[in-house]
RNA sequence: GCGCCCUUAGCUCAGUUGGAUAGAGCAUCGGUUUUCUAAACCGAGGGUCGUAGGUUCGAAUCCUUCAGGGCGCGCCA
């Protein structure tokens, strides 16, 4: 249910069976809107469809807005009050009836109030952090926005399937197995682990390694060709057991993790070729040396190319190395044609900032491998900017010198940092401070949020009801005062919110919008404190059952919103 | 050199995909608690929406120019 498409239905149906009556040549609906007009004008809706058609025939928009409001007022009694304003803007105010049977139809819907229903099949590729080592702060802020954007497209009622692509491959695997391995010799044998620039320094290593001599005692690693097998199946699984650990406490859980190496195994590398060679997308040939920065490394010499350009790229892509091995990318599009092939609809990965330069390529090649029938989508979320008290803190690309996913979540509780990651729109920076976050006052939107939540709970504690007793609301007790009104003008906001965060693929919006909400339901709650005749109990019963009714909406919005943004509400704070 | 993102109040940012007098929070200043939770509320000041053009009834929003900041550029992963 949205009041806002409801009435855009109704409205334009109407005026297009009176075309002629009003005297329009032309009919078009692209760009009507009904919406919220601004707070001054005190109306519950507004609407554009006089500026829209005016445009159209060319005509005055006033002139057709004052016969369109004479229509409506003959034939849709839902509105008390209906006025042109500026340009041509039709302002609508519902009468008590319809307000009664929009705030019943939410109060029924309860749970399943904003959304907005859809059938889809999507994959969400996130975090896919390399196994090589711990989760850090980075990693979380797209880990986050994935994860809230599959609550979001669920609450629809799509179908979504949450996904981590394991880098167990390569050449940077080896250099963390190597790794391993010396360190276990330092350790058992006591040779000097000593640091260079391609292998991995950091403490969990050690870690690594004295578990795997811990498992393996009979095992003497005198080889690293001998045990590379092993070690690399135990530093793995000890690596990502780490990564879905911090996963988990931020209250992330993935439904599929997909292997390279398993890729690379099964071969689905050379059937992505030869499909992509069968359709003339990929040929053997040779690139352009890359412009700007000079590559040392680079040689003209024959090799299988993917024609990239094709699908939008601005250069066409190497699958093959100058050894001949496939290159990361490749392997990539095996992997971009296992999910075309899994037969999804909506593909979307959520990439970091580093990663952008990426973006055309991948989506080219599964343009190419799907025939253009599915969407890749890739959103990027840029950097996080670590603060303490309010001062910078930088992370140095030195060994070790970085803040781990742990770190974070040893000081800041999951609620705080979901939340305050999405506070902000993926495409913008966003400043992440310790001790902000963990403030409990009204600087800190988490907790302004849950407060209001608990206020509720408070209430219904006190009235002894539940969020979710049934209720109604009948025209002989409904009492709607100013301050309601603004509420319920904002509750009949939530579907559009929904609507707009989904499918722009938007979960900041839901922090934002929330925030709103719970500024008028404080600002409400508080002017009790200043004057007892608006409070809402006397005596351990609801003054008004309207008043109870608006606070039971704000609960269930609160509620919803929370839920799929994953924070948690406490009942008492 | 090229690509992507950003530029809105002193600071940090929203802005419903072209609408009405551009909005929040922080900071500053001034108020409010024998009370359903003051972990809160109320009020005040603060703007050339980076620049210059264009599109139209109408632009923070769309197009172009330029300037500033961030990320990236491979036959690395």
């Amino acid at each position: 249910m949205n009041i806002f498409e409801e009435y855009q239905k109704k409205i334009t149906f109407l005026i297009s069976k009176n075309q002629k009556l009003l005297e329009l040549k032309e009919l078009s609906f692209k760009g009507v809107v009904v919406e919220i007009p601004p707070l001054e004008f005190n109306f519950d809706l507004s609407c554009n469809i006089c500026l829209i058609l005016g445009k159209l025939n060319k005509i005055n928009p006033k002139n057709l807005a004052n016969k369109i409001r004479d229509l409506l007022i003959r034939n849709i009694t839902d509105f008390d009050e209906i006025k042109v304003a500026g340009p041509g803007f039709l302002n609508l105010k519902l009468s008590n009836e319809s307000l009664i049977k929009n705030i019943n139809q939410i109060l029924n819907h309860k749970k399943h109030y904003g959304k907005k229903d859809s059938n889809n099949n999507y994959n969400i590729e996130f975090v896919s952090a390399n196994p090589t080592g711990p989760m850090h702060v980075g990693h979380c802020r797209g880990a986050i926005y994935g994860d809230v954007l599959a609550n979001l497209l669920k609450f629809n009622g799509n179908k979504v399937t949450k996904e981590y692509y394991i880098n167990d491959y390569g050449v940077q695997i080896l250099k963390f197995v190597e790794s391993v391995f010396l360190r276990i010799r330092e350790i058992k044998y006591n040779e000097k682990f000593i640091p260079s620039e391609d292998l991995y320094p950091g403490d969990y290593i050690i870690d690594i390694a004295k578990m795997i001599i811990d498992t393996k005692k009979n095992e003497t690693f005198d080889s690293f060709e001998k045990s590379f097998e092993v070690l690399k199946q135990e530093s793995l699984e000890y690596s990502m057991k780490l990564i879905k650990s911090d996963l988990k406490k931020l209250g992330i859980e993935h439904d599929n993790f997909f292997s390279e190496t398993d890729l690379v195994n099964n071969k689905l590398v050379e059937k992505a070729v030869s499909q992509l060679k069968k359709d003339n997308y990929v040929e053997e040939g040779y690139l352009e040396p890359p412009k700007g920065g000079s590559d040392k490394d680079w040689k003209k010499t024959k090799r299988l190319i993917f024609k990239s350009t094709l699908f939008g790229d601005d250069t066409d892509r190497a699958l093959q190395k100058n050894d001949g091995n496939w290159t990361y990318f490749a392997n990539d599009v095996a992997y971009h044609m296992d999910k075309v092939q899994r037969n999804y609809q909506n593909l979307i990965n959520v990439l970091g900032a580093d990663h952008t330069g990426y973006i055309k390529r991948i989506t080219a090649a599964v343009g190419a491998l799907s025939k253009k029938k599915v969407k890749l989508n890739c959103k990027v979320c840029q950097l996080v900017k670590l603060y303490r008290n309010g001062k910078p803190f930088k992370m140095s690309k030195r060994a070790g010198d970085f803040i781990s996913a742990k770190d974070l979540l040893n000081e800041v509780n999951k609620d705080s940092i979901r939340f305050m990651m999405l506070n902000r729109s993926n495409d913008v920076e966003l400043d992440f401070d310790f001790d902000k976050v963990m403030e409990k006052s009204k600087d800190n939107p988490v907790f302004y949020v849950q407060y209001s939540f608990a206020r509720i709970s408070s209430l219904l504690r006190t009235l002894n009801k539940d969020l979710d007793d049934n209720l109604s609301l009948e025209l002989k007790n409904f009492k709607l005062n100013k301050d309601e009104n603004i509420i319920l003008r904002k509750i009949f906001e939530w579907p559009r919110i929904i609507e707009t965060a989904s499918s722009k693929y938007e979960p900041h919006r839901i922090p934002f919008y929330l925030y709103d909400l719970a500024t008028l339901f404080h600002a409400y709650w508080s002017k009790g404190n200043r004057d007892p005749n608006y409070r809402f109990v006397v005596d351990k019963k609801i003054k008004n059952l309207t008043t109870f009714a608006i606070i039971i909406l704000i609960g269930i919005v609160i509620q919803r919103g929370m839920e799929i943004l994953g924070v948690s509400l406490p009942t008492r704070m």
